[in-house]
DNA sequence: CGGATCACG
DNA sequence: GACGTACGTGATCCGA
């Protein structure tokens, strides 16, 4: 017996997750969850410590799934398709896992494109065919069919968390078959885990009672056509090929190349440094005193729960970072290399290709993506090791030489294989710039990752100054790396001395370009460790990522204006100003700038003696629009034709005008560029034209909406989300009434007025509808009385009785603020965290201001999650329908706008509300529908 | 370049 | 006793 050899083969993936879930959640004073980490440590120390006894291990390895991809796959490819990514804060404890085995000096299996348990398969019977006994360390059931004995060796099974042995007996008793039956039972059952199909409406059950009669899977089908009518018998014919499938699926790979002999698996007593390092590190304190005084096995009980006082406070003492960031050099610009031949960019590629990530940086001639022309391009493999690729420099002066450089079109017919292969990640900083010039070269650049958008997820609110809200690269380069970047300014110099890129010297290019490509990569490494830590992982990766490519489409087909209805427009409103102002001139006794407030007040209060002017802190009389209109009401001329002069003024110069300039020469069209870090609660903004600021509550500036319009044959298609927001509030502050009267379709501000005021008239109804948007917005009672004109006594009356008919409002935002106040950020319903670092500030206004928006961010930025997540799924969606051709162009925070074929409309409205209603869904359930109004028409005016 | 104003959701 | 009153944006103009 002594010589009987013993391997136990830990099924470490499976095991992974069942401690996760069994487990508290531990952390370390940091904040990094190590609970699973302790579970799998304990559980290999025990194994450890059973070394010398009966059945005990001789010979030990771990395995763990290395990639998700198998040749199951290749068979089926739904397999494991919808499985859900694994827990936020389990992922970074996966190279934990790692380190634990190597600290214990284990032979760690981990095979690309091959399972965990095809590899356990394999070591099982390569171990029982030399004769020894095998222990799998696993209650996966699919292991379940290798257990058994052969030619007195035994392969059988340990549930550690159970503390079970399994043998033939409990096989046979869970499935009702013996082990070599159970694939068969397996293959009826399904899975729905791993995407198994099965026999639909087929469960252990029916699936054990059919082997055990027929014998197996095949005499199980077979016997269906002799069986009676009744739904199995259906099932069993119509899905017999699933079945089949299925049985493949289900069963084990026993012959896969074993990667390590199973004799070098000897377990040879725990090495106590390694280990008592990785115990220090982890802080895992208990576990360190243990192996320091050498006392024996730990006790079961306090193994699988370890006490809470011990774990959560000593236990984590030690803390540390999980995945401590190798020291990187620092930035050395004398690296940089200026790739000037086809063979150094070869090399380059080659070099990325099997660095598998490349940072990636575009240089052109503008910021606008859709005009700007390509002059290089840069990639950083890793850090200090960074190119730049000249392709357009020079040239401009046709007495200067060109520069010598690769060819443009040959240069991008070598990057483009990099750019789009799938096994290589690209990181950009703002990567859908780079996408549209590379995409306008025929490149469709996939995978991508993005540091600004990584950084967004994270730190979205917490620095308010900056271009992109302090996502820049310079920004972020000063705050993570210390580092400041080559400015472009004192490289291309700044306004009339000016030069285009194209023209700086390529060793200064080359330094600066090569620079953002370097802390490009660094950034990556810095930022994109944070986010399952910090909880960014869902958001960004399911969300603000995938949104990249698609919002970068949105740009490129940009909208079509009618050129000639603007020019109209322009040409009516400058003589309508023109009238106005003499006018004015004429009522004011003199002439003066009246778009200048300064002067205006001046006229008003001063020279005409109006009552009512007030100066605001930079001494300056207030002439905004509800001055004038109190003016007017009072009986001022003047007041009605300045508010006149200033709409016409104001379309005139921010629309009619600037939007024809806007139209791009070459497609006819008008491309904004949609910022997705501007808005700190993460809605989109729209900027070179601003698209979502397009007038449309007046008759007048309506008309503008009209010049937007459809190809010809083709009509746009507006599709809105009614009443998003208040629909929210009413599922997040849990608002019985209010849901009830969405779900009933009622009209809200109505049923608002019912609860408030007993009726609803004009008045009530409109009353109704300032209280509710009040309360989105964090509602004082001086701001709710000055738009309703009324006292603050009675808003506040107001505000009690909203409050008392709908308790979970003010319960919500208690709840909000006093959540902010303690972690600092607040959260949308899909995890996007908004920082408030001013909202515990001594500043009585910087905190009230604070309050209000905290209030109003969860709210407003989880109808931003959905409407970016009905974004994403839009095309896919459109391509299965059968509507690919159909155009996603605008969106206008609960609003998109398509353009599509006439004869589509049916189809496409019927595909995209759908989307849009269902957007939330799987992620989060609704207590309300989400309402979606379509219109469609030639122009985006006759949309709505 | 900051403030005032006003376009949108 | 003063604060300074609804959330989130961007473009334009004036005037220092």
């Amino acid at each position: 017996m002594a010589d009987k050899q013993h391997l136990y083969l830990v099924d470490g993936s499976a095991y992974i997750f069942r401690a996760y879930h069994r487990l508290p959640p531990l952390t370390d004073p940091e904040g990094t969850p190590v609970g699973a980490v302790y579970g799998y440590t304990t559980m290999l120390w025990k194994l450890a410590d059973d070394l010398d006894k009966a059945d005990g291990p001789t010979h030990l390895a771990v395995v763990l799934d290395k990639s998700s991809h198998s040749f199951r796959n290749e068979i089926y490819d739904q397999y494991k398709a919808n499985r859900p990514d694994p827990p936020e804060d389990l992922v970074p404890q996966f190279p934990l896992i790692r380190d634990a085995t190597r600290a214990f000096s284990l032979p760690l299996v981990e095979e690309p494109d091959v399972e965990a348990d095809d590899m356990i398969a394999s070591y099982a019977r390569a171990a029982q065919a030399e004769g020894w006994d095998v222990t799998i360390v696993s209650s996966d059931k699919d292991l379940m069919q290798l257990v058994g004995e052969k030619d007195g060796a035994r392969i059988d099974m340990l549930d550690t968390m159970k503390s079970a042995r399994i043998y033939i007996e409990e096989v046979e008793e869970k499935f009702g078959v013996p082990p070599e039956k159970v694939g068969d039972v397996l293959a009826l059952m399904g899975d729905s885990v791993d995407n198994i199909p099965g026999i639909f409406g087929v469960g252990p059950k029916t699936a054990s009672k059919l082997i055990a009669e027929h014998g197996d899977l095949t005499a199980a089908l077979d016997a269906a056509e002799e069986m009676k009518k009744s739904k199995l018998k259906e099932r069993l014919i119509e899905h017999r090929e699933d079945a089949e499938l299925s049985r493949v699926l289900v069963t084990l790979k026993e012959d896969c190349p074993l990667p390590i002999a199973i004799d070098d698996m000897k377990l040879n007593g725990v090495p106590s440094e390694p280990l008592a390092a990785f115990l220090e590190k982890h802080g895992f304190t208990s576990l360190l005193r243990r192996l320091e005084t050498g006392s024996g096995s730990p006790n079961r009980a306090t193994d699988l729960n370890p006490p809470k006082q011990e774990t959560k406070g000593a236990e984590a003492e030690a803390g540390g970072n999980s995945q401590p960031l190798p020291e990187l050099p620092a930035i050395d610009r004398s690296a940089y290399e200026c790739v000037q031949s086809m063979e150094r960019l070869t090399h380059w590629i080659e070099r990325a290709g099997a660095a598998r990530l490349v940072a990636v940086d575009t240089e052109t001639d503008s910021l606008d993506s859709i005009r700007a022309e390509l002059v290089g391009v840069s990639l950083a493999p890793g850090p200090n090791e960074a190119c730049y690729i000249p392709l357009g420099h020079g040239g401009s002066d046709m007495f200067a030489e060109k520069p010598e450089q690769i060819g443009k079109a040959e240069a991008l017919a070598a990057l483009k294989p990099l750019l789009e292969d799938d096994a290589v990640l690209k990181v950009f900083q703002n990567g859908k710039y780079d996408l549209n010039v590379l995409a306008r070269e025929g490149i469709a650049v996939a995978p991508i990752d993005d540091t600004m958008i990584i950084s967004f997820a994270l730190d979205a609110g917490r620095s308010e100054s900056g271009i992109g809200g302090g996502h820049g690269m310079d920004e972020l380069a000063e705050r993570h790396l210390g580092h400041t970047c080559i400015s472009f300014k004192e490289l291309c110099g700044t306004g009339k001395k000016a030069i285009p890129f194209a023209e700086v010297p390529l060793d200064k290019a080359t330094e600066y370009a090569a620079e953002d490509a370097d802390v490009t990569w660094r950034l990556h490494a810095m930022l994109k460790r944070r986010l399952p830590v910090e909880g960014g992982t869902k958001i960004y990766e399911r969300v603000d990522r995938p949104l990249v490519p698609v919002v970068a489409g949105m740009e490129r087909h940009g909208i079509k204006v009618d050129r000639a209805r603007l020019a109209k427009l322009s040409e009516e409103f400058a003589t309508e100003t023109k009238r106005l102002e003499g006018e004015i001139h004429e009522i004011a006794g003199q002439e003066f700038t009246v778009g200048s407030p300064k002067q205006l007040g001046e006229i008003l209060f001063d020279k005409l003696g109006f009552k009512g002017g007030k100066k605001g802190k930079s001494g300056q009389y207030s002439t905004d629009q509800s001055v004038l209109e109190k003016l007017s009401g009072d009986g001022a001329e003047i007041a009605d034709k300045v508010l006149e002069w200033r709409q016409l003024a104001k379309l005139k110069s921010t629309y009619t005008d600037a939007l024809q300039e806007a139209i791009n020469p070459e497609t006819g069209r008008v491309h904004t560029s949609y910022s997705l870090v501007g808005a700190q609660t993460g809605r989109l903004s729209s900027t070179d034209p601003n698209l979502q600021n397009i007038p449309i509550r007046t008759e007048i500036g309506r008309q503008i909406r009209d010049a937007f319009v459809a190809e010809d044959g083709h009509v746009l298609l507006a599709a809105d989300y009614s009443q998003i927001e208040l629909r929210l509030a009413a599922h997040m502050a849990d608002v019985a009434p209010l849901k009830e009267a969405f779900a009933e379709g009622e009209d809200i501000h109505a049923r608002t007025a019912t609860e408030m005021f007993g009726e609803v008239t004009r008045d009530t109804r409109a009353r109704a509808k300032t209280i509710n948007f009040a309360i989105l917005y964090g509602i004082s009672r001086w701001g709710l009385a000055g738009r309703l004109g009324v006292e603050a006594d009675e808003a506040q009356a107001m505000i009690d009785t909203y409050f008392q008919r709908f308790p979970g409002i003010q319960k919500y935002i208690l709840h909000t603020l006093e959540s902010v106040r303690e972690k600092g950020y607040s959260e949308t319903l899909f995890g996007r965290k908004t920082w408030f670092p001013r909202i515990n500030s001594k500043n009585q206004a910087e905190r009230q201001g604070s309050e209000r928006a905290a209030i109003n961010a969860p709210i407003q930025g989880t109808s931003a999650d959905i409407i970016k997540r009905a974004m994403v799924r839009m095309n896919p969606a459109l391509e299965e329908a059968g509507l690919g051709h159909v155009r996603m162009l605008l969106q206008v925070h609960d609003e998109l706008v398509f353009e599509l074929p006439e004869a589509d409309v049916t189809a496409a409205s019927e595909a995209i509300e759908r989307v849009m209603a269902q957007a939330a869904a799987p992620a989060v359930e609704l207590a309300v529908p989400l309402g979606v109004e379509i219109g469609t028409g030639k122009s985006w005016g006759a949309a709505h």
